[in-house]
DNA sequence: ACCTTGTTAGTTAATGCTCACTAACTATAT
DNA sequence: ATATAGTTAGTGAGCATTAACTAACAAGGT
């Protein structure tokens, strides 16, 4: 997960390309004209086109690993831990809106069998690491145990999901971090 | 959408060559192979692609305002009403497991323009109607009113299209319908 | 009863475009 | 001298779509 500099470029063009207007907007002459090279110039950064979206994976894989690790969360509390995910998701969303439009797009990997096997593990990686959480906050009688920490945590992410997906779609129009905050106070009324 | 038997047919082999690996595996000759005629045939039917995908999101269109509508839903309380919305739609997507692939993924049809708006408008159609009732329920009480009705929209919404994209993703491993009726129980205790 | 005409739903063959990818070559910087 | 990062030109495959033709059937006039 060493990239370049020319190769994290044609990652991140590939990413706008595919956020802009879907995966079939990624070929190989678009980012070679984006970046302004040629398109063989592209298979001297990766072996080929499948190698590329893997790597757009790979990516994606490491953002939420690397929060739910980070040693700033350690020692919060459930709520707490939960709404720093939460946060930083929206404040990522937000830096990088292309990312947005990609992070819950689980169809456009879904052409290739290796592909859609890594979207589904990375989804329960991240589904696991919450649960983890949830269910620690419900013993510790931060969060309300009356309802399962399956269904909590739908309760929890879902509502995420369908926000970000409404920004993207919306042209990213609205404040997406402060009707993320406005969420999230809502939610934590429900939570406890 | 007076649809012939035969414009039905590739419809609905159309929503299952999406649902199975994506919208670049929808193609003239994959939906003329799976019905067994020939590619030119299949524009005896329809004008061309794009007629094929309109038509698709015609039929996705009637769904929701079709339940909204209904003789049945009219004497319900809001929670009900909500109930029987959610309900039907698992009901739906287990009936028809392609249609709950193609359901909430909006990015399939972003290659287009008309296509996206058509997504975009549909979207926003199904959100004002269940806006009216949210609302309509806290006027009486039927549902807290210290969330305003955005959020509650997201809360109660956003989990259903996780819990169906799971599904959808688990390849329909578990029962969708008891698992939404049991998200239904949670949500129901969040909302009063 | 029987030709004429038109429609419907299919066929084979072909067109022009775009795709991912490769071969062969070249400039440049170390 | 050699590795790096680019170029032009081309290949073969797959794509949507069209042209031209045909078999099956139905209605109307004689």
């Amino acid at each position: 997960m060493d990239l370049t500099a020319r190769q994290q470029e044609i990652i991140n063009v590939s990413v706008s390309l595919i956020a802009d207007k879907g995966i079939q907007n990624l070929t190989i002459k678009n980012i070679a004209q984006t970046i302004g090279i040629s398109e063989p110039a592209i298979y001297r950064h990766f072996k080929n086109k499948f190698e590329i979206l893997m790597t757009i994976l790979d990516s994606f894989e490491l953002i939420a690993t690397d929060v739910l690790n980070s040693e700033e969360i350690k020692d919060l509390s459930s709520l707490d831990k939960i709404e720093f995910f939460l946060l930083d998701r929206y404040r990522r969303c937000v830096e990088n809106p292309n990312l947005s439009k990609l992070m819950f797009a689980e169809e456009n990997f879904q052409d290739d069998e290796q592909l859609s096997k890594k979207v589904l593990n990375i989804m329960h990686s991240h589904k696991d690491e919450m649960h983890k959480v949830i269910s620690a906050g419900q013993k510790l009688g931060e969060i309300r145990d009356d309802i399962d920490s399956i269904a909590l945590f739908r309760i929890i992410f879902g509502p995420m999901r369908l926000l970000i997906k409404q920004w993207g779609l919306s042209g990213c129009r609205f404040d997406l971090l402060e009707e993320g905050k406005k969420l999230w106070e809502a939610e934590k009324k429900i939570l406890k």
